[in-house]
DNA sequence: TAGATTGTTAATCGATTAACAATC
DNA sequence: TAGATTGTTAATCGATTAACAATC
C-alpha cells in the first residue's frame, strides 16, 4: 500500500515544478536541496521530505538533477496526460482564459468553449468558435475532455456541473464563487477571486 | 499582547463570510457552529475556534446571529475600510478583472487601469479610461489606492510592483506567474492559475 | 428550570524541522 | 579518500478535534 500524500504537499507540488522549469531554462544542470530552499523560501528538510513522497530523485554528495527532478515532477502532475480541456462561459474571464497561454504551456489543451448567449455564439476566440451550450452532452461525447474551467454566472454553476460531470468530465476549475458538489472520483478546483482579495485586505487592516 | 491569528484560519474567513452572506440573504437569523459545520463541511469545533480567535460572538444556549457574525468577519476582514483599488495591466484578465462585479461588491472599488499599449490608452472599461502606465505614479498620489492588481507579462512584474510600492500601495492581488518580493508591511496575494489547475491534473491523475 | 450551545481547555493528530547515518 | 548532500528517523511544533464546564 502507497502510503497517503498529504495536500500540503500536493499544494507545492506546482510550486516546484515552477522554480525547476526556471532553472531549466538558465541552464542550471544541478541544485540541492540547501540551494534551492534558498531561492524558494522554504527550508531544505521540507523539500527533501516533499520530494521523498514520490521516490529518490537525488543523490547524496551531489545533489539534484534539474532536468530529472523537474521531468519526473511533471510526471507526478500529470502533465504528460496532455489533458484535454473545455470552457464553459465566454464572458469576459471565459474569454480571458481562452487567450491565456499559460494552461497550454503545461500541456493542457483548449478543445471546445461554450456559452448561451445566442450572440456570441458562433464568434470566433483564438482559433475555437463558441458553441452553444445546449450542444455541450454532443462536443464532450467527441472530444472527450478530461477537464472543464467553470466561469458561468453562480446560479448556473451546479446544473452545469451535473451535466459535466455526468457526459464524463474528471476534473472542474470552478471559477464561480459556490462551492460545487461533485461525486466522488471528480475533482474540484476553486479559483475564488474575491476570497483572494479579502485575504489580502485582511493582511493589510493588520499589517501581516 | 495579541495571541496571534494562524494563517490557516485567516483562509477560512473570506469562506465564513461568504456562508454567512448567504444565510443572510436567505433570510435565516441565527444559526449554531453544528449547524453551519454542516452546510460547510468543517467541523463545528474548529468553526468555534476560528470564531474565538477574534471574540465571542455567539451565546451559549442559542448560537450565533447570522447578522452580528456577518458584520463582525467583515470588519475583521477590514471590508468596511473600502479600499481602493487600481489594475495595471490591461490585457484580457486585467479587463476581464475590470468588469468583475465581486470586488465592488465586498467594498473594493477600481479606481484606475493602466497599460503601456498605446493601443489600449484612452479605451474606456467599465467607465475607466485606461491610463498610460508612465502616469502611474502621478495618479496613485492623487487616487491613493491600498491595493494594486497585477496582471502584466512575468518580465514586468518586479519593476512595476516596485513602482508601486514606492508610492505606497499597500498590497498586490498578484496573478503573474512569478513570486513577487515585497518589502516588510506590503503583502502579496498571488492567483497562480497554472498552480490550480496542475493540482487538478494531479488529482485527476491520482484519482483523489 | 431544563435544554442547548457556547467558549475554552485538554487530547490527538499531522506537518515541519532538526539531526545524522548512509553514501555518492 | 574527504566533502557534500541525500534519504530517513526522531523531535518539535502547530492545528484540529474532542470534551465539558459555564451559561444563556
Amino acid at each position: 500500500m502507497e502510503k497517503k500524500i498529504s495536500l500540503e504537499v500536493i499544494k507545492r507540488l506546482p510550486r516546484y515544478y515552477r522554480y525547476l522549469t526556471e532553472l531549466l531554462e538558465s541552464g542550471i544542470t544541478r541544485i540541492s536541496s540547501k540551494e534551492l530552499s534558498e531561492r524558494m523560501g522554504a527550508t531544505a528538510s521540507q523539500i527533501r521530505q516533499d520530494l521523498n513522497c514520490f521516490g529518490g530523485f537525488g543523490q547524496q554528495g551531489y545533489g539534484y538533477s534539474v532536468e530529472v527532478l523537474h521531468d519526473a515532477i511533471g510526471e507526478i502532475l500529470g502533465l504528460n496526460n496532455h489533458y484535454k480541456t473545455i470552457i464553459v462561459g465566454a464572458g469576459n474571464l471565459g474569454k480571458a482564459l481562452a487567450h491565456y497561454k499559460g494552461f497550454e504551456k503545461r500541456g493542457f489543451k483548449l478543445c471546445a468553449i461554450f456559452d448561451i448567449d445566442q450572440s456570441k455564439i458562433g464568434t470566433v476566440i483564438d482559433d475555437l468558435t463558441i458553441q452553444n451550450l445546449d450542444c455541450l452532452e454532443q462536443v464532450v461525447q467527441k472530444e472527450r475532455p478530461t477537464i472543464a474551467i467553470l466561469t458561468v454566472p453562480k446560479s448556473a454553476a451546479d446544473t452545469i456541473a451535473q451535466r459535466l460531470v455526468n457526459c464524463g468530465v474528471k476534473g472542474l476549475l470552478n471559477f464561480c464563487y459556490v462551492d460545487i458538489d461533485v461525486p466522488a472520483g471528480v475533482t474540484v478546483e476553486n479559483v475564488h477571486l474575491s476570497d483572494s482579495i479579502m485575504r489580502l485586505a485582511y493582511k493589510i487592516s493588520n499589517n501581516l
